[in-house]
Formats: structure tokens, C-alpha cells, sequence
DNA sequence: TGCATTTTTTACCATTTGGTAAAGAAATTT
DNA sequence: AAATTTCTTTACCAAATGGTAAAAAATGCA
């Protein structure tokens, strides 16, 4: 499939377009490929891109006050890429979008991203739900305090299966909030 | 100050409105009070307003598998109290959001919320950012699995000094992810 | 391929946190 | 005010997790 219809596919998921609405959202857009390491979005620029993602993993990451690196999230297939409130409100950002495996993206530049109001009724709407999806599923889906290391993995294996063979183990237990040595101790005890 | 005045600063937060739109806000909505212990909101139901805490602390929460009451936030004065996503997509929501101290609130009818966009220009881009706000704060202030309880419990009272002297520590220990003992525990060695 | 680097596992012990129980304190009701 | 209920603290021990170190495995590079 070609990289765009992915993108036209996950809006339509949004709300309803028409024909040449989608050919103004495609003629927006550029096509990207990240190496793996590569950045997209880094703490102390401001950021100025919406990504979507077509293939690979991203994750996003900053310093916590000990110079740790702690995962916040992880952003694969068929999701939106970006440090979005910092992107509205023209602020600096404190955290990494980093690509974890090689990655294809598409990309609308903040100026695109919100430009296409004027040209399509109904994108204000489309755009605000897909922002608020995001927001809420990486707040739903992520890893909850109230659970410990074994149940947490559990449910990250259930959440994001898609993402568990393709990346580190490290990034794993740092989106867990374990060391290393835990998630290696609880994986051999569940399997 | 009157209840709709702590209303009309907030919204004036998110973008400008005139005098009539003011009073067209003003017009469409109600001012409820929920004594301690009262629902907003319930699991199971499907979610139908939107409220704005005038007075209060209220706590959503929810029942996980084990049957614990664990809290996912609290909310208080001028702040938006919703389960936003079901109530948008009409889905039924499994928690609760109850008033944890007596509590005033301005309430939207969900056709009150949606319905000022037909009369006021500026309201979807108002209120989307309120909604994006209070969902990024809610992650961005809860508390987070790479810390330690203890941290956890610091950060606690770094960004809920309101809440910290009018909640149950129970209900801290839950939104922290500890047991009450170890709450107790961790205040006896910090102070 | 072979070497260097990174990642993962294992082990040991210290520390933190949980589970259970019970006492004490505070709030609520009668 | 007394009684009841709820909330908080304390104590003890078990279990989970972290810190340090080192070995093993996997990956990347020359």
C-alpha cells in the first residue's frame, strides 16, 4: 500500500472527506525516512511538525532530574508523532522523538497542519480528534503506578505487542519505571 | 466573586470573546453544588456534561481488577470535570468522578457544551484547548512509574498543594500507587 | 570473519514496599 | 456526649525491587 493511502485511511477513520479534500491533505504532505536514531523532535527547539507514522517505531524520551533517560511513550504504526502541545503554544520543548528502529513518516509542517482549516470544512473537527485519541490512548494504554513491574509488563505485552520485538529491552523497562535487571528478572519468571 | 466570574476568567484564558458571547455562555449554563460524597459522573452510564469546579476537590476513580477503588485524578477549583472522550463518542464510562469535599460546580449539558459553537465563532478552537490542556496537565502532573514512592508523594505536593490538606491520605496513597501504610511510612521519614 | 561495543542476563545483598494485624486518632452519627 | 464508623499510624515479617558487579549474548563495525 502506499504510504499516503495509510495516512488518508487513519483521518477517514476521523470524519468524513471528499475527493479533492484528500488531494489538498496529500499535496500538504512530505514523505520522510528516518534512520534509526535519527530525531524527530528534540527538547529545546520548539516543534514544528505533526508526524504520522508509517512504518517503524519512534519513542519519545527526556532527562529526568537524575540525567536518567526515561521513556514516556512509544509511537508505531498508524499513530501521530508529535510534542503537540508545545507545538500550539510555540514553546520550547524538554523532550526527544527519536526514531527506535528505521522509520517512514509523513509529515505536516505546523504551518500545513493548520492551514488545511482553511481549505477543508471539517479538519478543525478531524484534527482535534485525532489529537485528543492520542493523548488519551498514551495516557490509557501507558503504565499505571498503582500495578507492580510483572503486572505492568503484562499489560504493555497486551498493549503494545507490536512494539515489544522491535526495540530494546532497556526502553522497555524505562517506560516501566524498572531497571534493566528487574525486567529481565520478570520476564524469567513469567515465561 | 461570583461563581460565573471564576468561569468567564478561565474561559478568557483560551481565546477572546465579546460582551454578548459572554452572556450567551452565561445563558447556557447551570450552577449546581454536590455535597461530599455525590457523583458527577458514574461508570456505566454514559457521561453527559461537562463541569467547571467552582469550589471543591472531586476525584475520579475507578475499580480495577482486583476490585480496589484506585484514583486517577483529582480536580479542583478551576478545572474541567468530565470524562471527555465517552462523552464525546456516546460510549459508556467505567469510572466515577465524585465530589470528594462539598463542591460548587457551572455544569454544560453536553448539547450546551457542543451547541455554543453554532452562536459563538471562536468556541470549538476555545474549547478544544481546554480540553487538550486538561488532559496534558493530568499526565503531565500525575505521577510517574521511573519515580519512587517517596518521589512520587514530593511531586504530589509540589502540584496539588490545594488538594493535599482537604483529601482522605488514603485517596493520595491510591493516585500515588502505594498502600496506606507506606504513605504513612514515607510522611513520618520526609518530615 | 573477527573485534569492539552494546545489550541482556545472572548473582548477591541492601532497601523499599506490601500484607496482615492491631492500636490510636479523627470524624460522623445517634 | 457517647457510640460507631472511618481514617491513620505503627509494627512485624515477607516479597519485590534497586544497586553494584560481572558474565554472557547479541549487535554493529572494520
Amino acid at each position: 500500500m502506499l504510504m499516503m493511502d495509510s495516512l488518508i485511511d487513519y483521518i477517514l477513520r476521523f470524519g468524513h472527506l471528499n475527493t479533492s479534500e484528500i488531494a489538498l491533505i496529500k499535496a500538504s504532505v512530505t514523505q520522510i525516512e528516518l534512520k534509526k536514531g535519527v530525531y524527530f523532535s528534540e527538547a529545546g527547539a520548539i516543534p514544528r511538525q505533526v508526524g504520522f507514522v508509517v512504518q517503524g517505531v519512534l519513542r519519545g524520551w527526556y532527562y529526568n532530574q537524575d540525567g536518567e533517560d526515561i521513556t514516556r511513550c512509544f509511537i508505531a504504526e498508524n499513530s501521530l508523532a508529535a510534542d503537540y502541545l508545545n507545538l500550539e503554544s510555540h514553546q520550547i520543548s524538554t523532550e526527544y522523538i527519536q526514531a527506535c528502529t528505521d522509520c517512514k513518516l509523513i509529515v505536516f509542517s505546523k504551518a500545513q497542519w493548520e492551514g488545511l482549516s482553511h481549505s477543508i470544512a471539517g479538519w478543525d473537527i478531524i484534527k482535534n480528534k485525532m489529537v485528543q485519541l492520542c493523548m488519551y490512548q498514551k495516557s490509557r494504554k501507558g503504565p499505571v503506578v498503582s500495578q507492580d513491574a510483572s503486572s505492568r509488563y503484562l499489560e504493555f505485552l497486551k498493549n503494545y505487542p507490536e512494539v515489544m520485538l522491535r526495540v530494546p529491552l532497556r526502553y522497555i523497562a524505562s517506560y516501566l519505571g524498572v531497571t534493566q535487571q528487574s525486567l529481565s528478572r520478570i520476564r524469567k519468571n513469567i515465561s
